[in-house]
DNA sequence: GAATGTGAAAATATTCACAGCG
DNA sequence: CGCTGTGAATATTTTCACATTC
């Protein structure tokens, strides 16, 4: 999507897979596969979206994909916890834009409960269940120690969001039919070590977003 | 290695493959053989490092994971950009235990130069390559606004770090010598967006660290 | 001419299954 | 016996290559 974008506000109406891959660092072919398989996805028929000879229309292909990965819809979230890395969130913006808001923040500290953090007072954990029915946010943001995070996510499956972005390092045990994203510090930072480590011994590159 | 730690804590002294596979939702033989593998990247000999019949040290276990992943060495990065992201990534403090130091903190902003950040006093960015080379630091963590994250990149490259955290939502154009790891908050969103998609449709679990 | 969509081929990854060891 | 380490068997992913379309 970003290269997508970087591309439309370059002037370029339609991109052929193989400039989309070069920007990407990938193989033409994975391009045009991916994008075959993730149309696919789109339940009943879409047709082939590129164009044989021209390549893709850009603002075409954004908006299927942003269909295919619910982009489209606008997502209600919830975040739970606002020391540094909740505040941090809250300060990002960048979520509207993208179909994500915040819609209610909440913390266990008493001398938190009240507080204003932007557009938001901070509540009580204690009404996070009522909050979220009554809010119908579908994404939980737990942004809360370690110690506290399981039982966050528990109330939050209760509270019936559908998935959940976890800051908290450590794997939560959660119901199947709830999706997990973590955002992890520590292993970002193992992850980069080994990966600099790694190309000490072989000369080969290595790159990734986690 | 927190799987293994937990273990630990639990008073194991040694684990099979197959109950760290259950804690982690993986197959036995994925363990096996991802340890046999990652255990090869130790240049010379290390040997088998399980027992048959008993299942694999748990002390010992880590420490070759360490070893081989970089854990086991002390990274100082320094930090650039002391917005909510920076201020969050200070306070979150976890990175000690790890091995992970940050030795210097930066900002282009005026009014935050000289400014003291917990046991760090902020400096001009101007100062950035020089301090880099002095302090000997490894690792460059970005956390300034999109639009002046390659240029901080570029520092950096220029400072000699061999790797960089990047929490700005962009690719960097880095050198091939340099290990990149992004950590992207709309990315993580989207995956979580697109996992909840994709759950509605079909029965199948999602879960990754990002 | 340029670039898609996709079978077929090659490369990787995962899983099975079992000999061998403590 | 319980469990590792690993070949062999599957399954998946990636790449190639090309007939087809605009």
């Amino acid at each position: 999507m970003r290269e997508l974008q970087s591309f439309v506000t370059q002037g370029r109406q339609t991109v052929s897979s193989s400039a989309l891959a070069a920007a990407l660092g990938l193989n033409g072919a994975v391009v045009r596969k991916d994008l075959a398989l993730l149309l696919a996805r789109m339940g009943g028929r879409s047709g082939p979206i590129g164009q044989s000879g021209v390549g893709y229309d850009c603002a075409l292909l954004m908006g299927r994909i942003r269909e295919v990965t619910g982009s489209d819809r606008q997502w209600k979230a919830v975040l739970v916890g606002c020391g540094n890395i909740g505040r941090a969130l809250l300060a990002y913006g960048g979520f509207d834009g993208q179909g994500f808001e915040i819609v209610a923040v909440f913390d266990a500290k008493r001398a938190m409960v009240g507080k204003r953090l932007g557009k938001h007072r901070v509540q009580a954990a204690v009404d996070l269940r009522r909050s979220v029915r009554s809010l119908g946010a579908t994404i939980g943001i737990i942004a809360v120690p370690r110690e506290a995070a399981q039982s966050v996510a528990d109330d939050l499956t209760g509270a019936g969001v559908q998935g959940i972005l976890n800051f908290a390092p450590m794997r939560l045990a959660a119901s199947e039919t709830i999706s997990v994203v973590n955002v992890d510090l520590s292993v970002s930072l193992q992850q980069l070590a080994f990966d600099i480590s790694a190309a000490r011994s072989k000369p080969s590159v290595r790159e990734g977003t986690r």
